[in-house]
DNA sequence: ATAAAAGGAATGAACGTTCATTCCTAATCA
DNA sequence: TGATTAGGAATGAACGTTCATTCCTTTTAT
């Protein structure tokens, strides 16, 4: 097993097991082991637990970002170019499960906060493009005029909910019950 | 102290300390800490932590409904009935926030995941409310013909959101903006 | 005086982390 | 080329800490 390979596997293991178990769900001596190394090897790659938490966090939110924004064209219409962001990030998260309970564990915990907190202060890039979006659409007054807090939780309070319900199976989203979603969301936050 | 007193202030420290650290921040030796009680005192009223945090749970859950279903007038039209149990339930959510960030800790922690699922598969009572709300708004062709689930997630996902937003800070909600979200998420589900 | 309630020190299990040791690879020497 | 050895990656048993829970003593109430 080559060098980075063992790093992938101790991320890997520990996606799998934190986004089924939770943080402490997930001790590190179980990481270890299914991610076949040693317990102590984990600390040659990640100085803790919190370091390897925080890290696979970035990771995964570093692959968000090409998705979404793949096939996008910020010159469409403000409902059209919604709607594009809006499944794309649906689908991403219906299609990588993992993904999806692992930003949920880490945005409900202490880790989260702190970090949303640390964003919001500093006005930090990431979700620039709803951003923009929203901003966009209250200028030409096709958006409410509502704080930027309040446009998200319209948009993505659902659009978490939904994924979540699909997750643990309390509803099957197919393609049109994802685009009627997003739609509707459109039309909680469109004038 | 008498007897309940002693059983209350366990609960009400429990309630504090869980809501502001999370279940894993709140060891049963500070919670007796909290309640001016010896540790061991708190078996003699919940048999373990697990039944202390479904009690506590239980007893949130009781409080609220009462709270949402004052004043509500079943014969009024349904988006009035939905803009009073929306903006009833936010404004409980933003006075009570203890309670509000204690109900979010369950439900994302395994124990809220088993009583949902519960819930869902018995078709247990609970958000029966809401349940005929939507189902009489489909039948009148009022609300959008969605899964229940939907529907709900287009409904709380918004307003939980904002709660959890106004609580740690990142919006001051008045109750300007609170008829303006809850009315925001019924243009979400209505036709 | 007796029983019930309360208290908190003691217990053992589980956890994150460390560190002395082993193992593997590749450089060095004969 | 084959044998020897150095270096660092990997290991997992062991450590110290924290926690839920128990158990025995003390206090309170009757």
């Amino acid at each position: 097993m080559s060098k980075p390979d063992k790093r992938d596997e101790i991320v890997r293991a520990a996606l799998e097991l934190i986004a089924e178990n939770g943080f402490h769900g997930a001790p590190m001596a179980m990481i270890a082991e299914h991610a076949n190394v040693g317990a102590g090897t984990i600390y040659r790659y990640f100085e803790n637990k919190d370091v390897l938490i925080a890290e696979l966090y970035q990771g995964l939110e570093a692959r968000l970002y090409p998705v979404i924004l793949e096939k996008y064209a910020p010159d469409k219409p403000l409902r059209e170019r919604f709607l594009h962001l809006g499944t794309a990030l649906l689908r991403y998260f219906i299609e990588n499960p993992l993904d999806f309970r692992y930003l949920e564990q880490f945005h409900n915990s202490p880790y989260g906060v702190e970090y949303r907190r640390d964003k919001m202060l500093g006005e930090k890039e990431g979700c620039d493009i709803f951003r923009d979006l929203f901003e966009d659409g209250i200028s030409q007054q096709v958006i409410k005029d509502f704080p930027l807090v309040i446009l998200f939780a319209l948009s993505f309070g659902p659009l978490l909910a939904v994924a979540r319900d699909h997750i643990l199976g309390f509803v099957e989203l197919d393609e049109a019950l994802i685009t009627w979603t997003i739609e509707a969301c459109w039309d909680g936050i469109r004038r």
